[in-house]
RNA sequence: GGAGAGGUGGCUGAGUGGUCGAAAGCGGCUUCCUGCUAAGAAGUUGUACGGUCAAAAGCUGUACCGAGAGUUCGAAUCUCUCCCUCUCCGCCA
């Protein structure tokens, strides 16, 4: 989430920031600040008569007064009090639950534009293949005998898909080839639990937003991952790390799921937008001032993969428009498509800046010994199989 | 699933109603001392949000001993609910 103190300070360029995302957070600035504000003076309050009662108990400690007396004092406390708290729970809730659902503001180098459409081409890479009369993947895939989409269908619903014998094999080899690709570059392989808990989801900021687009266990407090970005950078919540600790990667595969719910009808052919798939995800932890240099280093990591694969691809840098709900800058990559002619999303590399670290409460103590500072966190896909 | 034990500061571990944000030890940091393969001495050492201040330091207020609720003038300490961990038994890939 956002700084509260920087939004109380600098309420209007939080809001022009917001406003390059077209999508109406800028409005849920002032409502914030308005609740913020009814929720301090409250704090306010509540500490004044907290400390009245610290001082009538302190005073029939030092026997000041009598207990009798005592009583007598605190009677008017013993009513406001709890009022007050609930009050000031409810305010607090409420203001804490609206900062949960504004998204984070965009990096100032981010471009301006309200869709895909208008999105930045920064460099390609490789040679479009030439091919005459190229066949889509799934066309391929079913001919060779390696993606049966109907018993997919069968054994769980529609975008559920059976990979057989090559198919099956190609996919572990790229998972492999992935995996010790950058572990060689020094990211620290992890295979995290698929499933996580409430906090996991709110600290990386699917939730409360994007309540709906996940599978939830039923009647427990479990999701099934949409990304490894989700336990990953979760691994560290609530946790107080050296600055020599940092910066910290990691790569890890794990199996993906994602409702889709919005996207009926899109993509309904073949292997490419499927409620579970493979994918082996980068993510790092570092200083802020060195975010913006990890973001590159990532992004050069993933388009690694690409470049080994021999397969074309482009880099996009998002504009403000189009960017995810907790990232400040994204690069996505794109890969050419030969059966669909154009060039399609692969990997999504996103610097966070302290939004995610903020929520998941991810700190650093700094090596001069000063207080604890949130770090940064950044991910990307490196890639989806 | 059944039975029992337990959740305290970076760690170990005291603390059963007030003098406890919390003994002690370890670790960390600072200073001092010693010429010998590092030891000793002293001090210091949690987090968040406020106030004071030009600011920092300092001082100061409030909260935090798994979470929530209750009893009480006063709760780490008593009561209730929940969560989690450990041990044993059962079941099981």
């Amino acid at each position: 989430m956002l700084d509260p103190r920087i939004i109380r300070e600098h309420p209007e360029e939080v809001k022009k920031a917001l406003a390059r995302r077209h999508a109406g957070f800028e409005g849920q600035i002032d409502e914030w600040l308005k609740v913020d504000q009814e929720n301090r003076a409250a704090v306010a309050e509540l500490e004044r008569l907290r400390q009245r009662k610290n001082e009538i108990s302190n005073d029939v400690k030092t026997g000041k007064i009598t207990k009798e007396k005592a009583q007598e004092e605190s009677k008017e406390l013993k009513e406001k009090v709890p009022a007050l708290e609930e009050l000031q729970r409810q305010l607090d809730e409420k203001g804490n639950g609206m900062l949960l659902g504004i998204a984070n503001a965009p990096d100032p180098t981010v471009p301006d534009g309200k869709d895909e459409n208008e999105n930045v081409e920064l460099k390609k890479w490789g040679t479009i293949p030439k091919i005459d009369k190229p066949k889509e993947h799934d066309e391929i895939a079913k001919a060779l005998g390696i993606l049966d989409f109907e018993r997919g269908v069968k054994i769980a619903e529609t975008r559920f898909t059976v990979v057989m014998d090559m198919g099956a094999k190609l996919e572990r080899a790229l998972m492999n080839f992935m995996l010790d690709m950058h572990a060689g570059k020094g990211y620290r392989e992890v295979f995290p639990p698929i499933m996580v808990n409430r906090d996991c989801m709110v600290g990386t900021g699917q939730l409360p937003k994007f309540d709906g687009d996940f599978y939830k266990c039923e009647g427990e407090n479990l999701y099934l991952v949409p990304t490894a970005e989700v336990p990953v950078t979760n691994l560290y919540r609530d946790e107080i790390l050296k600055e020599e600790q940092l910066p910290i990667y990691h790569c890890a595969y794990t199996p993906n799921f994602r409702r889709e719910a919005g996207s009926a009808g899109k993509d309904t052919r073949g292997y490419i937008r499927q409620h579970q798939f493979n994918k082996v995800e980068l993510v790092k932890f570092c200083l802020p001032e060195n975010s913006n240099d990890e973001h590159e280093k990532l992004t050069l990591n993933a388009e690694a993969v690409l470049e080994a694969l021999g397969l074309a691809y482009r880099r996009i840098l998002l504009c403000g428009g189009d960017m995810g709900f907790s990232a400040q800058k994204c690069y996505d990559l794109e890969v050419w498509f030969p059966g669909q002619n154009r060039y399609r999303e692969i990997s999504s590399c996103s610097n966070f800046g302290d939004f995610q670290a903020r929520r998941a409460n991810l700190r650093y103590k700094p090596a001069d010994g000063g207080k604890p500072r949130y770090m940064h966190t950044l991910n990307g896909s490196g890639l989806a199989i």
